[in-house]
DNA sequence: TCTGGGGTCCTAGGACCC
DNA sequence: TCTGGGGTCCTAGGACCC
């Protein structure tokens, strides 16, 4: 049997969500009806256009694109701080909503998801039918509007429900593949950004049918194992299923972009215990613990630079992977200067199999891990912001 | 005053083992 | 004065998504 599967998708999701936010609160313009964007404290060096409206699309504004960009495009366009936690809770509750009528959706991302229609579709019949319903009542009851795209598969799901917006339902079944989908850009399709569309195009390969037809031979020689893919997607096929298992993080990072270059070994520690402290809280309150530790910086000509380290003992512990990072930037040797730094906490497990060696002293290790509980619940307590001042 | 932050997956090359 | 081949693990970096 075909599956039937849909692609639900917010229309310009974080400034939709701060739209509905700013009107509950008196603000009176919609200002999904004005030129405005979601962006970063320039200030802050986080001056970047995380969402626009459509209005301001037609200016030329893009995501994500410098606001400093984007102002001189348009002068007076209106500029919104993004609201996290706000956004997080339109996403459960349009998650929570589409879940009253299967369990088979699998989350993508904070504003959109794949819904397996197969084996609903007896229940709710005709699928456009009952995308018209869920697409309605969103609009009315939730004050945002979603593009919704039907398909067999996810991959054609994905690409329909970008055809056009906002607010518009496509269908890209397997037979349309060839009427809809080849005319488009190559750089259209999913999984083909920047770095391989300019390849594709210096190979003469400019619309999604061109890659459909091409020769996997030819084109392994530059893209390897990825060309047999590449040229599946270009012909809509698609096998994966959509998996609506609780996601469990492979790994957690936090970055952050520092207001000014660090230049000395120890302002680019110090910047890092901060953000540690963050991504070890994290893992914690998952009850989980890392086995690898990688530090991250980006310096001032936009390069990423990164080390890192396998444990022989997974951990969470906030001290200890200090002493992991400190040792991991020291190895970096002399950097440019600095504007960003990051920590990732990989290859997570579940359980610690600490491998004690006999001169490991238990007692100490399991001090330390009740000192952290005790922390931790002092932050809890009396917010994150609290610093302990150490003597 | 130009360029965020959080993820996943893949690859090339080196180390090491048999 | 020669020097394999396969496999696994690890690291650094790149590409992609939102």
């Amino acid at each position: 049997m075909e599956r039937i599967i849909l692609h639900i998708d917010v229309n310009n999701a974080f400034l939709s969500w701060t739209a509905i936010d700013l009107l509950r609160h008196g603000y009176d313009i919609d200002i999904r009806t004005i030129p405005a964007v979601i962006g970063g404290d320039r200030k802050q060096r986080k001056g970047i256009v995380v969402a626009r409206s459509i209005p301001a699309k037609k200016y030329g504004i893009s995501t994500p694109e410098p606001l400093y960009f984007a102002l001189k495009k348009y002068p007076k366009l209106k500029v919104f701080p993004p609201n996290y936690k706000w956004y997080q809770y339109m996403s459960n509750k349009l998650f929570s909503y589409l879940k009253t009528f299967t369990n088979e959706i699998e989350i993508f991302s904070i504003d959109e998801c794949f819904l397996d229609y197969t084996s609903i579709k007896h229940i709710y019949g005709n699928e456009l039918e009952f995308a018209k319903m869920i697409s309605n009542y969103i609009k009315t009851n939730f004050k945002f509007t979603v593009n919704i795209g039907i398909a067999n598969n996810k991959l054609c799901a994905k690409m329909a429900s970008d055809f056009s917006k906002p607010d518009k339902i496509h269908t890209l079944y397997s037979y349309e593949v060839k009427d809809k989908m080849w005319p488009l850009q190559v750089d259209d399709l999913l999984w083909i950004g920047k770095r391989t569309s300019e390849k594709l195009h210096q190979l003469k390969i400019d619309t999604i049918g061109d890659l459909a037809n091409a020769d996997v031979y030819f084109l392994s020689k530059y893209f390897k194992n990825n060309a047999v893919r590449m040229i599946e997607s270009a012909n809509g096929i698609d096998d994966s299923k959509v998996d609506f298992s609780e996601r469990i993080e492979k790994g957690i990072s936090n970055e952050i972009t520092v207001v000014e270059d660090l230049i000395e070994k120890k302002d680019i520690y110090n910047a890092l215990l901060t953000v540690i402290d963050k991504t070890t809280l994290r893992l914690r309150k998952q009850n989980r613990y890392a086995n690898t530790v990688a530090v991250i910086l980006k310096d001032n000509k936009f390069r990423r630079i990164s080390h890192q380290r396998k444990l022989k003992n997974p951990t969470n512990n906030t001290e200890e992977i200090k002493v992991i990072v400190k040792e991991l930037l020291d190895e970096m040797g002399e950097v440019e200067p600095i504007r960003l730094v990051g920590v990732r906490l990989d290859n997570l497990t579940d359980n610690v199999y600490r491998q004690f060696s006999m001169f490991d002293d238990n007692n100490e290790i399991e001090k330390k891990d009740k000192l952290q509980k005790v922390l931790d619940d002092i932050k809890e307590k009396y917010g994150e912001d609290l610093r302990i001042n150490k003597n």
